[in-house]
DNA sequence: TCAAAAGTGTTATCCTTACACCCATGT
DNA sequence: ACATGGGTGTAAGGATAACACTTTTGA
């Protein structure tokens, strides 16, 4: 049986009050990640490989990439054959990267690519305004009754989407796509068991393939290092005030953060240092622009931000 | 050009003061991880797989696992291939996984496997009794000579290996390593370029092919993840003493601990919990037996250990 | 002059670090 | 009795969380 290695990647930028993610549109009108093969023949690496096709099919010359899982389950790798011109019987292994990038407003016109808000496929993950609604209004009474009687169900469910008093992680993104999954409240489920999908519960739009999957384990990663390594700079351009900073992490994380707390904080980081420069016309009273000491990634413990979130509710 | 995708397995055990490993030693006398074909045609999934073949080979039924990283690099690979009955021009990728198991005497006779202490591979890693002369010593000089004049790696290797003041991060084992490969100062460098081994200057025992750099990888993700999971206790048996945790503790992150402090801050997290029962005859005044609180896995941020470090030096 | 956004000061509380000292057993 | 580990009390200093309030611009 032949084995094929497809390469995925999750293109981050932050634009406009969101992550964004870079989306190729299928004629099936699913999304889909921007996807391409290995070739064991060709490539020395795979880093090598995805840096060579991403900047042929889009233009991008990617920064920062890192790897984050290989995906090879058999149900539920489902056919991007197509897309590789592979035999129908090959069994596809696919290994997920997360790339982080500033442009996201260049869109290259060779493909037809999209940047896309991330939370349209996690609307349950978004908690800067508060807890959404839809997370006990339409996910957790099915959970429940999926989970009903089975005690080791209920807690994974409570902890994970913050049911009786537990409060919100927001780094499980991955447990909580997987326990939908598993509930059989998302669309992959029911195409991944050839059965109809669920009564008209419909978690977030579906992706191809197992993309949705990747996503969330690119979103789970992004939260979690942002917190010990200073990538939030990869999405940043070389200056930025420090609430743009703070709005872009308070995006990727889904959760409001206390204003003076994370500036307190990031100063003692010495991350960051004033030009003397301005913005103006936002607005309001002008703020100082900062940029990014990559020189002071030497001194301390070479840490991440510290993301004090705003416990009070609205 | 053919493709194979091989499954290593660093299965980690604490035995006798020092996180063991399991070790293959090959008829040309280097240590190789456990390495298994993965068959497309076979396996449902890499980790089915996997588990599938050390069953059978030998006898142990994994518990914990989880992924590590996929490794593809081709003039890193090297051959395993007689191994797997490859042909010889087949590119091999290797999917690395990280199992802890607690049943470090239990060695099977159909292979001749052995435990082998991690930092035999890694000596430059243990500070539990201080930092290791032979950093300083053996290694320093010939990394400032490599830097020399070059300040991103004067830098690098500085932070990496706690140099001039910098202080010493037990995580980074793998940028530890990949510094050493790329100045040349491990046996696999030399190996992988073809070239002479350099001047007698041997950075703890090579393994076979990189299975040195997965062994890397392993280690730091574990010592990362006690920070934040529980997954200490996968390593403990059913009863143990807080000491006899802490000693565990200390032995994967390869630094002394302060005993109250860690004792605090383990109450504080609600995972343990005493027995009534003693321990005896250990020369000392009794401890009493603790449990791991599975139950508890719930509460708060289900967080993992504080690891407070002695800083005092000896 | 008022809305909008930038940018402080201050305090209570908790966690961390570091000190040293007492306790129960086997020899 | 003393060596060997087991097991605590306490206090200084720093980090966090939560208060609200002042400042500077554009409309």
């Amino acid at each position: 049986m032949s084995l094929i290695i497809g390469l995925s990647v999750v293109i981050v930028a932050y634009d406009d009050e969101t992550p964004r993610v870079l989306i190729n549109p299928r004629e099936d009108n699913l999304a889909a990640l921007p996807f391409g093969a290995f070739d064991p023949g060709q490539h020395r690496t795979f880093e090598l490989a995805l840096r060579g096709w991403v900047k042929q099919q889009t233009g991008f010359q990617l920064d920062y990439v890192e790897q984050l899982y290989t995906f090879g389950d058999r149900d539920r790798e489902s056919p991007d054959a197509a897309l590789l011109n592979a035999p129908d019987d090959a069994r596809i292994v696919s290994v997920g990267y997360l790339a982080l990038t500033q442009q996201a407003r260049h869109v290259p016109e060779t493909l037809k690519a999209q940047w896309r808000g991330w939370y349209r496929y996690f609307p349950w993950e978004d908690h800067r305004r508060g807890r959404p609604a839809m997370i006990d209004r339409d996910l957790a009474p099915p959970l429940r009754t999926w989970a009903a009687g089975n005690g080791e169900r209920l807690s994974r469910a409570a902890l994970a989407f913050g049911l009786d008093g537990q409060d919100w992680s927001d780094g499980d993104v991955l447990e909580r796509y997987e326990l939908l999954y598993e509930a059989g409240l998302v669309e992959e489920c029911a195409r991944d068991r050839g059965l109809a999908s669920r009564r008209g519960i419909r978690a977030g739009e579906p992706m191809a393939s197992d993309h949705r999957r990747i996503l969330a384990t690119a979103m789970a990663r992004l939260r979690a290092k942002l917190r010990y390594r200073p990538v939030i700079f990869e999405l940043m351009a070389g200056q930025f005030t420090l609430s743009a900073l703070q709005r872009t992490v308070e995006a990727i994380l889904g959760q409001a953060l206390h204003k003076q707390n994370f500036r307190r904080a990031l100063e003692r980081t010495g991350f960051v240092e004033g030009t003397g420069k301005m913005e103006s016309g936002t607005g309001g009273r002008p703020a100082e622009l900062f940029r990014f000491k990559r020189e002071n990634l030497r001194r301390g413990a070479a840490r991440g931000l510290s993301a004090p979130v705003v416990r009070s509710d609205a």
